[in-house]
DNA sequence: AGCACA
């Protein structure tokens, strides 16, 4: 047990803090709203695997902080990797394990007990809390506040072979413009901004409200656009790759 | 800078 302390490489277990299914970030932009906050934070960090919950806070403490709530530490720590100085509202984030359990973990795996001072509920501490009684970890009090589980289809029900008809060969028109499918619904165009923007070129994205689930991103060139386009195809946001093609001339 | 559970 002689002295093993890093030297300071940027890890999280480098300020002494273990490793976690919870990742705490800070140096977010707290100009962003609370709710597209962490809407924004579980689009970016759901490629890293399941996310149990997002928290964030808008009190003077906590502005600028988040957890995000993996539901196992490997996903955590590649999240923890994958993501620090990621340009987040133009911000890198910071990104180390949260120093202790969260609650959302506690509650599953039975040790919560409530910091505060327990309600009038002193008489019945049976495990008949919520009719939520699944082993499933994710619905205890998850992230899934969405706005409805809508669920992309699976590629195989894409609009390429859509129909009964013969099957025309497309041709391939390289396009400046992309035309991204298959994204969750709840996808925003500023969270598409902070990957594709990481491309030489990058213009802007263009989502339409009433279409959910896909976008537009224009580049400089046609050559730029494939670039972005080999680098992003099927990567995941939520759980469905995405699909990207040139848009239509 | 700041580690919570609205």
């Amino acid at each position: 047990m002689s002295g093993e302390e890093a030297a300071g490489g940027g890890g999280g277990e480098a300020n002494g803090v273990q490793p976690n299914v919870t990742i705490y970030i800070n140096n977010l932009n707290e100009k962003i709203k609370l709710e597209e906050l962490k809407k924004s934070l579980n689009a970016v960090f759901s490629q890293f695997g399941k996310i149990l919950e997002v928290l964030a806070f808008k009190t003077l403490k906590h502005k600028g902080q988040a957890w995000v709530v993996f539901e196992d530490v490997a996903s955590a720590t590649k999240a923890l990797k994958g993501m620090q100085d990621f340009p987040f509202y133009d911000k890198p984030m910071k990104i180390q394990y949260a120093k202790t359990k969260s609650d959302v973990v506690a509650k599953a795996d039975g040790t919560f007990v409530p910091r505060e001072r327990r309600k009038r509920n002193d008489e019945k501490p049976e495990k008949k809390q919520k009719r939520e009684q699944h082993h499933d970890v994710s619905q205890a009090g998850g992230m899934n506040a969405y706005p409805g589980t809508y669920g992309a289809p699976p590629l195989s029900q894409l609009p390429f072979g859509a129909g009964p008809r013969v099957m025309m060969p497309e041709i391939i028109v390289p396009n400046s413009i992309l035309f991204v499918q298959n994204l969750p619904h709840d996808t925003t165009a500023m969270v598409l901004q902070m990957f594709f923007c990481q491309y030489q070129g990058f213009k802007e994205v263009r989502t339409i409200e009433t279409k959910p689930g896909i976008a537009f991103v224009e580049y400089g060139d046609e050559g730029q656009a494939t670039a972005a386009m080999n680098a992003l195809q099927g990567f995941k946001i939520k759980e469905t790759p995405m699909l990207i093609t040139y848009a239509k001339k």
